[in-house]
RNA sequence: GGGCGAUUAGCUCAGUCGGUUAGAGCGCGUCGCUGAUAACGACGAGGUCGGUGGUUCGAAUCCACCAUCGCCCA
């Protein structure tokens, strides 16, 4: 239908309605600042998330955990993103029918804060913490960790990350520490909490162990440090057992080992090979410069041409490293000998000899591992029984007993108080002038500094008390089979990996600003887990309920049991503990009965956590182990957990979204330093928070890098939230002049083809974001909306309908139309509430509250849709999507005739590549013409004459099917007759081709036909679709198209004048041009209709007062005058 | 040094089971459209699908190795 022969009725004037208009009229423009102002408050007057927790819940809790942030830091864009992710499926779940608690915490303990109070007074070691007194020093870290709790409250407010702070928990409160000491208790009891020794890394500038992250941030690269060749000499007669020396051999031989810390070799008490790896034994000089004289030394067979490299050297024989087991050698440095640190006794069998070991690697070295269980080894060397010794204090002086072992034992030896890396020079001369010594150099690796100082660290033993959860190794991976990671890949890539790698959690911390470990120990060297303060009171001999359970005051709680005198260990807790905890904690639940065991069953496991890829080893796993550990059924010997109960065998989670970090445009990571951190205050002021989370949510999966720049989030605001704006104040711009009845029953058949495919694609969006959002896809869910509003209604569907809208007869045409587009916008505001939420409510509440006052309140507290797929037509679908791709080639077909699409064609050819996807266009063709504006559409056939065609084989039936036979089919098809086989498909008939020397023969799908552009025609054809114009111009069609050229011109002409949409006017025309004049006079009826012209005369006089323009119509001047009616 | 992930147009991203001519949006250029108009349409420029090798009739897709980036661990 084009616009001339449409006759619409003039809309009645507006001036006739008496009531308000049924909706708030929309501004032209989006201002998000503004709207999301008016929603927040709207929600804060109502109250709406407070309800939105206490409305009907048929379908029983649905249960968040929230990751507690620190804000003792101004809030980031990272964690908008997070809470971004937080906020959708708890919104979700509500709108489906669930209570979904959303209890919000606060992370308050840990090394972080005390940085920054360190920082703050000026300290660089815990010495000072002492001198400034416990107390007070973690009077100050409690001061400090709600520092911007403000900012923290805006920006939870600004972004609708709808969380209960009120009843936040928060933990460095009692009842939290308590509930951490129950679950500290309850591992105790099943002999999971032990202490044992662990290596760590200490730095003595300081005499402190850093927490790993302190380490990581001093690893350093290219640190210069001695690479050394001792030589252990070895018992001869061992060699000769064990068939590697030769029972006459006089000549010493010597184990040689690598190493770049010499100050551990006073440590040493074994050396290790690889079981499996060849030992030879090779005769060279005995030292690489400067020696003459021979030497035979041990080294790993594969490893001799690089540690001999440049010296003549000859191997003489080989064992493999396991027969070198046991063989014993002699100490080249003296150090402290202590009383094995192992508590089983096993340093019985002795130290300074070989041990086979698998983690001995070949990938540098010399294959012989020298062992200084003190100084980092000590797995190894408990694992062999070997004894340990000493060389450097805590503090990282040499100890008094150093020497070389030539010297004699007693008084100050030469390095007695050398700062350890300076007693390296010193050692390695001392090396050298006896003979134990094969080589040394420098080489650059990396190495841990302390971050602050900058001091070299050292990897030392030392106590600590460890959960045991290596034993629930194969539990903790059958936990974590049933977790739903989002991506999918971190379940045994790298959550699983580290898991099966899973060693004992170390517990205590040498801090102050934590949760106290709950452990007493007496005089006597007993022990005693506290589990409570009720039960600490009783020990106590007096009420502690109002004891602060922090350091200092739970140090100086001392009491006597039977005798005995106990007294705190002086530990804190690892963080993640306190974090793990959180499920417990956050009720204050510890072993009782009451409301707190209540809301922990109802409230356990989480069916969703949400946090980024870094907490893997952090609140991930701490939330994992405890609940894999709590929650064990007593099976596989291991013991049972006292939340076996409330749901055996589980992790504390079921489902987690993993997020991926953001950094800045070019990539980097933000940070304070580099100055790139974006404020997201910023970005919610100039852009909102919808089309923030909106950026976050589509742009990319939750678990990619994103690059962020203010400028993708314009992008999604002007993508998705403008044309949405856009469709919305079209349709109610409209509606209040028509004033629909919306609840008025149109009849079936009013609706059209476009309006079933509308409501066809809502139901089937209903559904695939109903299907995205169960599977915590919010990616998917944002596009398919954005597809929807965008493509779907405001590109296709409006455009395509809006003469329907302002023609304002209130027909059943246009009711149609109207219900059709709301029903679109309604639904479009409900899927989108989860994720913007802004949006949603004002759309909710002028499209929906306005009319109808029975409606929900809030839009948030609306039931989520239920798929109708009874209004999903699938094939009308599919044909609207051939239609969309014949309607781009046609517009294609348009650009290149030159013909605009004012002008109107005589016929438009169409080839499409089935007979099915033929009659689906053909029941859609009236849009079709529309679009094009042509008069006709014809469908070329097949059989058509002038068309030529390409076969080729329809690969992905054919591939398997014929493999190598592919390229001779296709040398057939090329040398085939097109339009022979292009019949026969067409005809159903098989085809049989000479392929390969044999004959094939093929079923008609086995071939795809593409047609080749007609002669004589404007054609595009693309992947079997074509679209040809006939531009064989009429008089007719020339006349059609300038009175079209005229309305446009007319519209344009109204515009100027200022006049409003519904605007009567009357309408002076005059033309130079015969041909334009007559097109006008012909088109009269059409062009008053189009224009709202009450009265149309053709004429050169118009009054005085009328708008007046001059424009250009066909070959002469038009002249345009109209005036308000 | 190890583990996991990523790498597709200037930017942000799709790309199904390996299949025919690798797509979209933004940006840029040209043209068109004009009562949703701070929008819209068409066309164009822009791609060694990070690299190399392999498997296959056929690789962006599967395999191996390498490079770069991110995170975690050391």
């Amino acid at each position: 239908m084009s616009a001339v022969s449409d006759r619409p009725q003039p809309r009645p004037s507006t001036t006739t309605a008496t009531a308000d208009p049924p909706f708030a009229s929309v501004p032209a423009s989006h201002d998000a600042t503004t709207l999301e102002r008016s929603v927040r408050e709207f929600w804060r007057d109502e109250q709406v998330f407070r309800r939105s927790l206490e409305r009907p819940a048929p379908k029983g809790h649905w249960v968040f955990y929230e990751g507690p942030p620190t804000a003792n830091g101004r809030p980031g864009v990272h964690h908008v993103l997070s809470r971004a992710f937080k906020d959708v499926f708890p919104r979700f779940k509500t709108m489906q029918g669930h209570r979904v608690t959303r209890k919000g915490g606060w992370d308050t303990h840990g090394l972080p804060v005390e940085i920054a109070v360190e920082q703050e007074l000026g300290f660089t070691n815990k010495q000072q913490i002492e001198d400034y007194g416990i107390e007070a020093f973690n009077q100050r870290c409690r001061e400090t960790v709600f520092t911007f709790i403000q900012d923290w409250n805006d920006l939870t407010e600004r972004i609708a990350f709808w969380v209960d702070l009120e009843s936040a928990y928060v933990t460095y409160h009692n009842g939290y520490i308590e509930s951490c000491w129950w679950v500290m208790k309850a591992l105790w009891e099943r002999g999971l909490l032990e202490e044992d020794y662990r290596t760590t890394w200490h730095s003595p500038s300081s005499n402190t162990t850093l927490a790993s992250h302190e380490v990581s941030l001093g690893y350093r690269d290219e640190v210069a440090d001695p690479s050394i060749y001792p030589a252990f000499p070895a018992e001869t007669g061992d060699l000769v057992a064990r068939g590697l020396v030769a029972a006459d051999e006089r000549r010493p031989v010597a184990f040689l080992a690598w190493t770049t810390t010499p100050w551990t070799l006073p440590a040493n008490t074994g050396l290790a090979v690889h079981p499996e790896a060849r030992y030879a034994l090779v005769a060279s000089p005995r030292q690489r410069e400067g020696s003459t004289a021979e030497a035979l030394f041990v080294v790993a067979e594969a490893l001799a041409p690089q540690v001999f490299e440049g010296v003549p050297h000859e191997v003489l024989a080989s064992v493999t490293g396991a027969a070198l087991a046991g063989a014993r050698y002699r100490a080249i440095l003296r150090g402290r000998l202590d009383a094995d640190p192992s508590e089983d006794g096993a340093a019985a069998a002795g130290g300074w000899r070989v041990v086979a070991d698998e983690f001995v690697t070949l990938a540098d070295g010399t294959g012989v591992v020298h062992l200084a269980p003190a100084y980092g080894d000590l797995e190894v060397g408990r694992r062999h029984g070997l004894p340990t010794a000493w060389s450097v204090d805590l503090a990282g002086a040499v100890m008094r007993e150093v020497r070389p072992v030539d010297l004699p034992e007693g008084g100050d030896g030469p390095y007695t108080g050398v700062w350890f890396k300076d007693a390296d020079a010193a050692i390695i001369r001392d090396l050298l002038g006896r003979g134990h010594m094969f080589a040394h150099g420098t080489i650059k690796h990396t190495y841990p500094f302390n971050w602050r100082d900058g001091t070299p660290l050292m990897n030392v033993v030392k106590k600590s008390w460890y959960v045991r959860t290596s034993r629930f190794r194969e539990q903790l991976l059958r936990t974590n089979d049933a977790i739903g990671w989002h991506p999918d890949h971190i379940r045994s890539g790298r959550f699983g990996k580290w898991l099966e790698g899973n060693v004992d959690w170390a517990l205590s911390r040498e801090r102050y600003w934590g949760a106290p470990l709950p452990i007493w120990r007496g005089d006597d060297g007993s022990l005693l887990c506290v589990g409570s303060v009720a039960e600490l009171s009783a020990l106590a001999g007096r009420d502690l309920g109002g004891l602060d359970l922090h350091r200092p005051a739970v140090d100086e709680v001392v009491f006597e049991k039977d005798g005995v005198r106990y007294r705190r260990e002086p530990y804190t807790v690892d963080v993640w503990f306190e974090s793990g905890a959180m499920p417990y904690a956050q009720w204050h639940y510890h072993g009782q009965p009451g409301a707190a065991a209540d809301a922990l069953r109802e409230h356990f496991p989480a069916d969703y956590i949400c946090e980024a890829i870094d907490q893997t080893r952090g609140w991930f796993y701490s939330l994992h182990a405890l609940a894999t550990l709590l929650t064990h059924d007593g099976s596989d010997a291991l013991p049972r957990g006292p939340l076996a109960e409330l749901e055996p065998n589980t992790s504390a989670f079921k489902n987690v979204i993993v997020l991926g970090h953001i950094v800045d445009e070019k990539g980097e990571k933000m940070s304070k330093s580099k100055g790139n951190v974006v404020d997201p205050f910023s970005v919610l002021d100039a852009h909102g928070a919808d089309a923030l989370r909106w950026y976050l949510y589509a742009s990319s999966p939750p678990e990619a890098t994103k690059r962020f720049s203010p400028g993708l989030v314009e992008e999604a605001k002007r993508d998705m939230f403008a044309t949405l704006w856009n469709t919305y104040g079209f349709f109610v711009l409209y509606a209040n002049l028509d004033r629909p009845d919306l609840r008025r029953e149109v009849p079936d058949a009013a609706f059209s083809l476009s309006d079933r495919w509308l409501t066809s694609r809502r139901e089937a969006l209903t559904r695939e974001v109903t299907t995205a959002l169960e599977a915590f896809d919010a990616t998917g869910a944002a596009r398919a909306i954005r597809d929807f509003v965008v493509d779907d209604v405001s590109n296709w569907y409006v455009r395509r309908n809006r003469r329907r809208f302002w023609r304002g007869d209130g027909g059943d045409d246009a009711g149609a139309a109207y219900r059709t587009l709301y029903a679109a916008l309604v639904r479009v505001a409900t899927l989108m509430a989860p994720l913007a939420p802004f949006m949603a409510e004002a759309l909710w509440q002028n499209l929906v509250r306005r009319v109808d006052p029975s409606a929900p309140v809030s839009v948030h507290l609306a039931d989520w849709p239920e798929t109708d797929a009874a209004l999903i037509d699938e094939a009308l679908m599919r044909d609207g999507s051939v239609l969309q791709r014949v309607v781009e080639l046609g517009r294609a077909a348009r650009a290149a005739s030159g013909h605009k699409v004012r002008q109107p064609l005589p016929a438009l050819l169409v080839r499409v590549r089935s007979e099915a996807e033929r009659r689906g266009v053909a029941r859609l063709e009236d849009q079709l013409r529309e679009e094009l504006n042509v008069k006709q559409v014809r469908y070329l056939e097949l059989t058509d004459d002038f068309l030529d065609y390409h076969v080729k084989p329809n690969l992905p039936l054919l591939g398997k099917r014929l493999g190598q036979r592919i390229p001779a089919l296709r040398a057939a098809l090329e040398a085939a007759d097109a339009k022979a086989i292009a019949a026969a498909v067409h005809e159903g008939r098989s085809v049989t081709l000479e392929v390969a020397g044999e004959p094939l023969t093929l079923e008609p799908e086995a071939f795809l036909l593409d047609a080749r552009s007609p002669e004589g025609y404007v054609a595009v054809e693309e992947r079997g679709y074509l679209a040809a114009l006939d531009t064989e111009l009429t008089p007719e069609l020339v006349r059609e198209g300038l009175a079209r050229d005229a309305v446009r011109l007319v519209q344009d002409a109204r515009k100027q004048a200022g006049l409003e949409v519904a605007d009567r006017i009357d309408l002076w025309l005059h033309a130079v041009d015969a041909t334009a004049a007559a097109a006008l006079e012909e088109h009269a009826p059409a062009l008053q209709a189009e224009t709202l012209a009450l009265s149309l005369e053709h004429t050169e006089g118009a009054p005085a007062d009328a708008f007046t323009l001059m424009a250009t119509l066909g070959d002469g001047e038009l002249r345009i005058a109209l005036r308000r009616a």
